[in-house]
DNA sequence: TATTTTATAGACCAATCAGTTTAGAAGATC
DNA sequence: GATCTTCTAAACTGATTGGTCTATAAAATA
């Protein structure tokens, strides 16, 4: 009988990309296993509040990973450089747009009323975090704001209509667009 | 013992907003018949498909209505005077926000591979729409094709963060936003 | 090498799933 | 008012759900 071994932040990552396909509710325990090879008794045993505590481990894990890779980037010295490398790092995180936002999927049916905090803490951080770079390249507080939450909202639209269309250019052009955009407006 | 007697236009209606707050996987037969009252006698006396023939005649009905309101609407004579009325119409469709674009969200998950054509077109036309008043009202075909994209884009994307957030003014903020950006191009 | 800890496999469970059936009530037609 | 069609209620089905449990294999520690 042969057993294969999983370290737990592999698990993480497996199942994360399980909920991203189906959902919360369309992930049941028997997909999770069929998908990720990760037996009940392995994933009961990484997780052992079950689905729940599964997705929350998962946007946990999503969270430090914008935190790292995309928040804080956007807090360092140069800020018209940091705003750059957000279009590159959000490009190739969402996959050209074939990787669904799993965070924005949980918000829309009532998986959000399971975490709402963190769905919401989520997109607050990044709105913000892109508004405080926005400032320091000299844009005034309110400006910054609405052109921040304009290109989340850009970036989210843009994942559902190229689900939607099975379109693998839309995502693109729409980071183009904003990337000019906010470009424009730090000049 | 009283029976309540429902009509098949009232129980899309009624099924469609349990699709559109639980998602497809979500919404299962018994959370179906508690919010609609609807027994299952009746939902399959309607619906001898089950799930999947509810969803496609509640997906045929959102099309008709947006056929009718939306799309058709944005081919009368007046663009200009067309695409306001599809600013208001879409603010009191998706009441500011607080309801989510079910055919969106369908198109997040594999409930896309089910109706990959229905979600396709919904979108392709209302671009399709938009792109041709734009045009009517005096811009170059590309130009136009761009920012009826972009505006399709930021209605899903505020639809998706005004339910992230809990916020009921931001779908208000882009909806009036992309109102000013179109209006600009065509003046 | 012996022991302890960590992780896997899969049988098993009660509850719920989507869907079927049947009996009869309500509405329409005559 | 009798007949026929439309629709509803709820019991029932087999399959699947999320979750538990036990035996044991692998890895880590001693």
């Amino acid at each position: 009988m042969t057993r294969t071994v999983f370290e737990k932040p592999d698990a993480v990552a497996l199942v994360a990309e399980v909920f991203r396909e189906l959902g919360y509710e369309g992930a049941s325990m028997s997909s999770i296993t069929a998908r990720t090879k990760l037996s009940k008794g392995s994933l009961y045993h990484f997780f052992p509040g079950g689905k729940e505590q599964m997705a929350a481990e998962i946007m946990a894990h999503i969270d430090a990973w914008f935190v790292t890779e995309v928040f804080r980037p956007l807090e360092e010295d140069d800020p018209r450089a940091a705003i750059l490398g957000m279009w590159e790092t959000t490009d190739t995180y969402f996959r050209s747009g074939r990787r669904v936002c799993l965070i924005g999927a949980f918000a829309l049916d009532e998986t959000r009323d399971r975490f709402p905090s963190a769905i919401q803490n989520y997109f607050l951080r990044w709105i913000e975090a892109l508004a405080g770079a926005l400032t320091r390249a000299g844009l005034a507080a309110a400006e910054a704001r609405v052109l921040a939450e304009e290109a989340v909202v850009g970036i989210q639209g843009a994942l559902t209509l190229a689900r939607a269309l099975g379109d693998d250019a839309i995502f693109g052009r729409t980071l183009a667009r904003l990337k000019e955009r906010l470009g424009a407006a730090v000049e």
